[in-house]
DNA sequence: GTGCGCAATCGTTGATCAAATGTCAAGATC
DNA sequence: GATCTTGACATTTGATCAACGATTGCGCAC
């Protein structure tokens, strides 16, 4: 056991604890999370656990109803659709932002996340790839210097990660998403913004298809081809800013 | 006296009261919140005040440093101009989807917001002009049909109520800002996207410049004149779209 | 200038309060 | 006679409280 005790609190690690549980469908969609029950697995009192869960209400992952407790959001099509239309919009903006800024020490950053998300992949380690894999990308929208644009992409995202999750069992298409990655951190280091902004438009297709096509499997569903966006044409020509300095 | 107290939860009534104590400057930029000092004020014990402080953090309105307590953000010129930058984007977004959706249920509830506005204007009570004015613009986003896209304005949108504050002392720009969110409302009845793009565009513009100017006024800094995005001709030809179904 | 100790404050706990739901039985209705 | 409704009670569960424990930072003494 390590240390982490010490650095993190109680609410820390019920609240890192139950976001995996949910996000692994341990705990299923729909589902009421019980706080002495929770409690009682986690080996700490309900209040640790009443915070992880109003943390996870924040960002929409469970719903708490006054006085009758949490339960977790139910998945939907509607609801992928829904998350990744939020997704591509301000990621793109992050990424096109970012371009500008992007130096020799994000390059580094990224590159590692990468690199470390690849090992964990190689070593089966789900949590440290989901983890390593958020670096990356967050790595670059804090490239951006929009604090609170990022600030806003964090609930879909967390919520992108349920249906993330199914879709990253299949081993096939993670090449080509890692492929993908290099891509856009390359582009960015060139700081061809227009070109980060395509293959990041390409890398968030290609999760939410391979999310509906787990999600439509689960649920026996049939589902259409997928609307490609053409936000890249469209944010080469995006260069909103209000300066006040 | 409203049975408020048997619906809202202590935790709720304590977190209103924090974000308007916030908002209004009673507690300044930079100030510690005490635990103690805080439920003596409120009558309740400190747990509430606690989760209270969770929950603005939430929306990253307060830093939380472990075993040492919460601070009130500092204000300043480049978050008030990142602070609307993730705006004026988000919010674009959003009343651009809205316009394709606005139903005339959505056009009485903006309606009935923006003449209770009005009306607390006159009557003085900051408060509930100020719910009126989220709640126009929240039915206009909600409109959008795009629930996650709205998730991620909420934070950038209640930090952008701390600058507000202080520009609404100013009677002068009232007239205008009404006039905007009227010519919104209209451009959206009459589901002309572009329009009500442009006029949104406007009116955060007119916000963030009166903004601007009272902050400078108060920390005694001079500023040059914004530069106002072109995000109007942009989002005409934004169509961005995932279809899953 | 350095180190020790005390006070202040947050984090956590276990107990208590109150609301909401489910159960069971008695009575009414068909 | 069977079924549905109703009301009281018990149980479950979340919300709140007050006390304890741990840590930090400040101040004072050396």
């Amino acid at each position: 056991m390590l240390d982490r005790a010490q650095i993190d609190s109680a609410a820390d690690i019920a609240a890192r604890s139950l976001f995996d549980a949910i996000i692994e469908r341990r705990i299923p969609p729909g589902a009421p999370l019980r706080l002495k029950e929770l409690a009682e697995q986690l080996g700490t009192s309900m209040m640790p656990v009443r915070e992880a869960i109003r943390r996870l209400a924040a960002l929409d992952l469970v719903e708490i109803e006054p006085r009758k407790g949490a339960r977790v959001r139910e998945l939907s099509m509607a609801d992928l659709e829904d998350t990744y239309f939020a997704r591509l919009h301000l990621e793109n903006i992050a990424v096109w932002e970012a371009a500008k800024h992007f130096s020799s020490e994000h390059a580094a950053a990224a590159a590692a996340a990468l690199a470390e998300q690849e090992a964990a992949q190689v070593a089966g380690d789900r949590v440290a790839s989901r983890d390593a894999h958020e670096r990356f990308h967050f790595v670059i929208y804090d490239a951006s210097r929009k604090e609170w644009l990022v600030r806003g992409i964090l609930p879909a995202w967390r919520n992108a990660e349920r249906y993330r999750v199914e879709a990253m069992r299949h081993v096939e298409t993670q090449a080509q998403r890692n492929q993908e990655h290099t891509e856009i951190l390359s582009a960015l280091i060139r700081h061809d913004g227009l070109e980060a902004v395509r293959w990041m438009t390409n890398h968030l297709t290609t999760s939410v298809e391979v999310a509906a096509e787990a999600l439509a499997a689960e649920t026996g569903q049939v589902r259409a081809p997928i609307r490609v966006p053409k936000v890249a044409e469209v944010l080469s020509r995006l260069d909103v800013g209000v300066s006040l300095a």
